[in-house]
DNA sequence: TGAAATTAAGACTGAACGGTACAAAAATAC
DNA sequence: GTATTTTTGTACCGTTCAGTCTTAATTTCA
């Protein structure tokens, strides 16, 4: 039996892997997959080329990883507005609402590493793009599954198929994700977020 | 003064400027702007290195020549759908199809040079930045229009502004474009499209 | 204390990169 | 024809690319 406590043998690693992961996000972010080369991905990580092919293989093993990466960090923040107890419609809208902040933040690159990065590089990698399209179907049914449980329970009216309702609200983001990148402000992100709001639940005032 | 009908002094060129940057498109639609390597252009677009220097100055230029090119060709094919006399609803229908088409269609990258490409390498180029981001203003605003005219004359129920309704078009291309991309397939975009259209414009029956 | 194991550092490799130089080719002007 | 102008083809430039190799450093195990 492995012991669980026990170091490994050698000399051990002198940086953390979620860490150096977290920094290597953000320089493929912003420069593409073509457009990091080893030694950007080496400098903004803080680590040598050695330790890179060490702990992730290649630069493409990387890549694949720190799409995950940004997956479960980044891109789970918006779902928080789905554990609340909003309305369907304020969900939706703290969902947009972080959303744009996420594509919008200072100190970050711009748009979203999936929507903009992964999937521009999805045209002749299979392997990423079977990683984004599985993402984009994982979103589209995590939405669609809050909509028919606020459905079932009059939260929300069943004038819209909630399939359909999570695609159009996953579709904004993403040109969220585009009006970003290309410069967008946060203030017009939010008008047409709001537009959106206003179209798919329409208040009987 | 300059005869135009004189044919230029020296050597004449053996290629139309249009027809090989027609070819540059395919190249930099597919592969972006560091994943495209000047071999790779030359390679497609049929000539050498001096002619492609000679002709476009940089790669870079090149680039910013074949965004222009692209939005003046492909890009305008979508919007033939607002100078036909559908009602506002089938223009729009036949505004999304198109894109769809043009995202979709085989022998041609995925996705859209603009909204994929472009915009990805918006982030670090500020003449790349400029130059999508007044496109998206003017296709918001080329739509808009269309839909104030519609609406002036009794085409369109006043129930929506039509800046927004505009800016929610075009949001459905980005998403469409992001979609397609990532290998979503013509007839799931067709859904995507069909819903927002229901959405967009409702029917009281 | 010393053998074994693992990581860190950095020099190195051959290929590919964007861009240039230069001579041959092909046209017009006189 | 001959000089002039422009394009074409190819070799070449220094730099950067992703990835490897070797050696030193640092740890555990016995």
């Amino acid at each position: 039996m492995k012991n669980e406590n026990s170091r490994p043998r050698g000399r051990p690693r002198a940086f953390d892997r979620d860490e150096v992961l977290d920094r290597a996000i953000t320089t493929f972010w912003a420069r593409g997959y073509s457009g990091a080369s080893v030694d950007n991905l080496t400098d903004s990580m803080g680590i040598n080329r050695s330790s890179l092919y060490a702990t992730f293989g290649s630069k493409h093993d990387l890549f694949l990883e720190v799409i995950d990466r940004y997956a479960s960090t980044f891109g789970r923040l918006p779902f928080s507005a789905f554990k609340s107890n909003l309305d369907a419609r304020s969900a939706v809208a703290a969902f947009l609402e972080v959303s744009i902040r996420c594509a919008t933040s200072k100190g970050k690159p711009r748009g979203c590493l999936i929507a903009n990065v992964a999937t521009f590089e999805a045209e002749k990698d299979t392997q990423v793009r079977e990683k984004v399209s599985g993402m984009f179907a994982d979103t589209d049914r995590a939405i669609s599954d809050y909509f028919r449980a606020a459905e079932d329970e009059g939260r929300l009216s069943h004038e819209h198929d909630p399939q359909a309702l999570a695609r159009m609200v996953v579709s904004v983001t993403h040109s969220i994700a585009t009006r970003a990148r290309a410069g967008a402000s946060r203030k017009e992100l939010s008008v047409l977020a709001d537009d959106f709001l206003a179209v798919l639940f329409p208040t009987t005032n």
